[in-house]
DNA sequence: CAAGTCTAAACTGTCGACAATCGGCGATTA
DNA sequence: TAATCGCCGATTGTCGACAGTTTAGACTTG
């Protein structure tokens, strides 16, 4: 009688990632400005920092450069990537065409269950709503369109929207502040779902460019706005 | 007066970029299927092969880790991936819906010079359709979707796009040959730029959707046929 | 003979060390 | 006075080493 490994795949708990760690420690560091973009990486400096070996932290920034928070300048090392109106573009430009299709694809797939997931998040946005917490409702509100991109059921879909996603909310962490009134924003996200639920592909796409339309000209807008970025430190 | 610095452009050599160097070896052996799908992938093996330490050896293979070339699982060590039938409905879902909108902003982008790179690009892919070069083909076929991507003008696009290219070309390495006569895919080219020159988006969308479904479709049925990927050699 | 156990060898995860390189700053020169 | 040059400290790129874990195989046991 075999004793098999438990078949299904749990994500083996790898306690001892420290890589992993230390790249949610820079992330962390990076989308709370806590590290200002234009700013330099020093690898000695996070690893004595975070009690660990420069191998480490290496590998970890070398993880956040493909995500795109960090970019590597050979022989000079890591520095907090900075953001210009036309990165901006690209990312909403970018984020758009993958969410339409999501979006599509989720209303074809879409089960009584997910379909409570998403009704379920759009009140808990409202909910987050009264809070003074910013940063909880950017995340909430990703937290909605990611769930359109897990429903659609492309993994790679997901990766790129979640790639997206730290991008966004390092630009929106420096903003400092929403592009609307929370309230405001968890009702835009309504007739997505409406249009979903319904399930017809042009009235999905029209509302989705809607909806990202309105978040991508006033992200645009602020970014224009308050452009010199807070300070490069060298 | 102002001695600048010699004004021109020279593309700053990085020579020493172990880690890049180390990146492309390995990736040039997983598309040429010398490195088999599933096989381990050995730190202290690559390093002593290519004479160096292992350090940069699992820097690159973080970054084609990234790039969705090989799979980490922690403690055991870094595994060539191994594609299953829907890893390609994957990619190639993914692929439509970033080439239809790629090919929507070159149109709207089209400048008479790069209008001449992608009619140049597709005589060269008449020329190579001559030669007994599959693989030089599959390249040249990429190269003629990237010039797409390169003249929609958005940087993040084309870098999905290079990365779901490279995972394209694992599994048309593994398939071993092409999925149609050279001749008549260099052809089926010729529809898509036609469209993109007229600028109908509907048009466009259209053709980009015919040529890449049909690649979709063939690739596909191939990868179903002969699925039982080469030996995984543990 | 299948299943289970134990041991040695093979690897990975991390670390600390060292040489090569970079950036800044003061000295040098026109 | 301003542009250059050359030196010094700081930092990166790379390496070899070591401990802890996993894997492969020989060996037992029912």
């Amino acid at each position: 009688m075999r004793t098999i490994s438990p078949p299904v795949g749990l994500p083996a708990l790898a306690e001892t990632d420290l890589v992993g760690q230390v790249a949610r420690r820079l992330t962390e560091a990076i989308v709370q400005g806590r590290l200002l973009p234009g700013s330099k990486v020093v690898e000695a400096g996070i690893a004595r920092e975070l009690g660990v070996s420069r191998a480490p932290v290496r590998e970890a920034a070398r993880l956040l450069e493909q995500q795109g928070l960090l970019v590597a300048h050979p022989r000079r090392g890591f520095f907090v990537r900075q953001f210009a109106a036309d990165d901006i573009d690209e990312i909403y430009d970018l984020r758009l065409c993958v969410e339409r299709h999501a979006a599509v694809l989720a209303a074809r797939n879409l089960t009584s269950e997910s379909r409570d997931r998403l009704r379920r998040q759009i009140e808990v946005l409202h909910e987050t709503a009264d809070l003074e917490d910013p940063a909880r409702q950017v995340e909430e509100d990703y937290r909605f369109h990611r769930l359109i991109c897990e429903i659609a059921g492309n993994r790679r879909m997901l990766r790129l929207f979640d790639d997206l996603a730290s991008e966004l909310r390092m630009v929106i962490g420096l903003i400092g502040r929403l592009y609307d009134d929370p309230h405001e924003i968890a009702r835009t996200h309504e007739p997505v779902l409406a249009a979903i639920e319904a399930g017809h592909p042009e009235r999905i796409v029209a509302h989705v460019d809607y909806h990202i339309g309105h978040a991508w000209r006033e992200v645009g807008r602020l970014v224009r706005e308050i452009p010199p970025w807070p300070a490069a430190a060298k």
